[in-house]
RNA sequence: GGCGCCAUAGCCAAGUGGUAAGGCAGAGCUCUGCAAAAGCUUUAUUCCCCAGUUCAAAUCUGGGUGGCGCCUCCA
C-alpha cells in the first residue's frame, strides 16, 4: 500500500524491514484528563491503519504509550491533592473505556514513562558518551547542532526553527534548541534516581527509549497527529539516530487536525470536546464513522450537525443490514439464484475498490462510499418481493461486516429477542390480523418506549434496537 | 520572517490529465391501515478568480484572493 511518509513528503509504497511484518509506534495520550475528540483522531485512525495492515495478513506489533510524568501531570495531581501515579491510573483506567467504545484495539505493548526510567537512563547515557548530550547540574541536555540532519522531519533548518524560537530564560542551555532529556528534582516534585541526580525524564525522550526497548532501533511506522512533528518527533529521531546510529522509522504519518470553528481543537485553546461527554448524546461509533468518513490528513470540522449527518449516514447501513438479515432468517430459498449471481460479482467489485481506497494512503472516505454502494445494491436488488436466497443475503452481509471490521465499524452485536418483546410482537401480529390498527399502534409506541423500532414489511414485522 | 496545507452542490466529502463518486439535508412520486424503511425522480454544463500548457484541466504551470496550521505545551 502506498502511505504518506512525512520524511519525503510523497506517497511512498509501504515495504516493511522484515517480510510479514510491522513494527509500528504512535505516540499516546498524557493522561492528565479524559482524551478530547481532536486526541481521538490519531488513536482511530492509527488503530484502522493497523487493522488494514492486519486484514492484508500482516503481523503487526503495536506500541502505543503513556505519558504519566510531566509538568502538566505534576501541576494537575498538586490541583487535585493527588499523587502522580494516582492521576495516571485514573486516566489510563478512562482510556481504556473510551477506546474500548471507540472500538480501538488495545496495544500490542502500553507501556509507561515511568515504568520505563531504566531505558531512558541508558539512552541518556549513550547520549552523553556519544558526546550528543550535556549534564549541566542534574539537568541533561540534547545538543541540536550536533545532530546534523535536525530538522529533516519539519523539513526546516536549524537557523529557521532557531530565528523563529520563543527565546527561553535558561542559561544552562548551550542553545536556545537543545532541549532536556533529564531535569533536575524540584522541591516536591516525584523523582528517580540517575547518574545524574534525583530528576524525572523530558517529553520526548520516553518515545525514543520505548520504540527501541519495545520494537527494535529501527522500526517501520511511527504515528501521531501533525501538532507533534516539531518538536516531538524531530526530537525524537535526533535523540534515537544518534544514540543507535541507524534510521530510527521509515515511514512517519501524520494526521490532520479536528477543527471547531475552523480553529484547531486544543487543550490551550480550550475549545475542546471530550470524548466521554460527546458520546452521551452520540454513539461511540459515529465519533468513529465521522472520523472515517474523511481522509486523515485533512483538517476536519467537528460540529453537532456533522455528528447528527454522521449518524443519520451510519443508521441507513445498519439499516440496510437489519433488513438483509431478516430477509435471511425468513428466507426459504438456501441456494443462490441464477441471476443473484450478478449482484454478487457487483459485491465483489465494490470489495475490490473498497481495498483499493485503502491501498491508496488509508482513503477510508472513499472506501466508505464503496459500503454505501453495496447498501444501495442490497435494498435496489434484495427486497422481499425478489425472494432473495439466504446464501445472497448472507454473503452481502459477510462483505459489509468484513469491510466493516476493517474499519472498527458495523460490529454491534445482535442479541436475541428478549421473551417479554418476543410476547408484545406475536400479540401485535395477532391484532394486525385482526385490523385492529388501534391496538396494534398501541403496541407499537409501547415497544417504541423500551427502544424498539418495529416495521411492518410483506415478509412481517421487522424489529431493530433504536 | 521561515516552512507547509486547503478552497468541489444547502451541508459533509472523494476524485490529481479524459469529460463531476458517496453521504446528509430538501422537494415530488411509489409502496403502506397509519407509520417506518426502501425505491424512483429531482438538487454543480461545473470544481475560489485570472492567465497559460494540452486534442483534452477540478486535476499541470504562473499570478491573484480567501482560510488554516507549524516554527511554543498540544493528537
Amino acid at each position: 500500500m502506498k502511505l504518506f511518509n512525512t520524511l519525503t513528503r510523497q506517497k511512498d509504497e509501504f515495504v516493511p524491514i522484515e517480510d510479514g511484518k510491522v513494527k509500528m509506534y504512535s505516540c499516546g495520550p498524557t493522561v492528565y484528563n479524559y482524551f478530547h475528540i481532536g486526541n481521538a483522531r490519531p488513536f482511530i485512525i492509527f488503530d484502522t491503519l493497523r487493522r488494514y495492515l492486519e486484514y492484508k495478513g500482516y503481523d503487526v506489533t503495536f506500541v502505543q504509550n503513556f505519558t504519566d510524568i510531566d509538568d502538566k501531570m505534576i501541576n494537575k495531581s498538586n490541583e487535585l491533592g493527588i499523587t502522580v501515579k494516582e492521576l495516571a491510573d485514573q486516566y489510563i483506567a478512562e482510556y481504556f473505556i473510551d477506546a474500548k467504545g471507540l472500538g480501538i484495539h488495545e496495544a500490542s505493548v502500553h507501556p509507561r514513562a515511568t515504568e520505563n526510567i531504566d531505558a531512558i537512563i541508558d539512552i541518556i547515557n549513550h547520549l552523553i558518551e556519544n558526546g550528543y548530550a550535556y549534564n549541566v547540574d542534574g539537568d541533561v541536555y540534547y545538543s541540536t547542532k550536533k545532530f546534523r540532519e535536525y530538522g529533516k522531519l519539519s523539513h526546516q533548518p536549524l537557523e529557521d526553527l532557531e530565528s523563529g524560537a520563543r527565546i527561553e530564560v535558561n542559561e544552562d542551555k548551550q542553545d536556545p534548541m537543545d532541549f532536556a532529556l533529564w531535569k533536575k528534582q524540584k522541591p516536591g516534585e516525584p523523582a528517580w534516581e540517575s547518574p545524574w541526580g534525583m530528576g524525572r525524564p523530558g517529553w520526548h525522550i520516553e518515545c525514543s527509549a520505548m520504540a527501541n526497548k519495545y520494537l527494535a532501533k529501527t522500526i517501520d511506522i511511527h504515528s501521531g497527529g501533525q501538532d507533534l512533528i516539531f518538536p516531538h518527533h524531530e526530537n525524537e529521531i535526533a535523540q534515537s539516530e544518534a544514540a543507535n546510529n541507524c534510521q530510527f522509522a521509515n515511514y512517519w504519518v501524520h494526521n490532520g487536525y479536528i477543527n471547531v470553528d475552523n480553529r484547531k481543537m486544543s487543550k490551550s485553546l480550550g475549545n475542546f470536546f471530550t470524548v466521554r461527554d460527546v458520546a452521551k448524546e452520540f454513539d461511540y461509533e459515529v465519533i468513529r464513522f465521522f472520523m472515517l468518513s474523511a481522509h486523515y490528513r485533512s483538517p476536519i470540522n467537528f460540529s453537532k450537525d456533522l455528528m447528527e449527518s454522521a449518524k443519520s449516514a451510519l443508521d441507513r447501513i445498519y439499516t440496510c443490514m437489519e433488513t438483509l438479515k431478516f430477509l435471511a432468517e425468513n428466507s426459504t430459498i438456501e441456494n443462490i439464484k441464477q441471476e443473484e449471481n450478478q449482484v454478487k460479482e457487483s459485491f465483489d467489485g465494490y470489495k475490490q475498490k473498497f481495498i483499493d481506497s485503502m491501498e491508496d494512503d488509508l482513503n477510508t472516505a472513499d472506501a466508505i462510499s464503496e459500503l454505501f454502494e453495496i447498501v444501495g445494491e442490497s435494498n435496489k436488488k434484495l427486497t422481499a418481493e425478489n425472494e432473495p436466497s439466504k446464501e445472497i443475503l448472507e454473503y452481502a452481509l459477510d462483505v459489509l461486516r468484513e469491510l466493516g471490521g476493517v474499519l472498527g465499524l458495523l460490529s454491534k452485536s445482535d442479541e436475541g429477542i428478549p421473551a417479554e418483546i418476543q410476547a408484545m410482537l406475536d400479540e401485535r401480529q395477532t391484532a394486525r390480523a385482526e385490523k385492529n390498527w388501534a391496538k396494534s399502534d398501541e403496541i407499537r409506541d409501547a415497544l417504541k418506549e423500551l427502544g424498539y423500532a418495529v416495521k411492518d414489511t410483506p415478509k412481517g414485522q421487522q424489529l431493530s434496537r433504536l
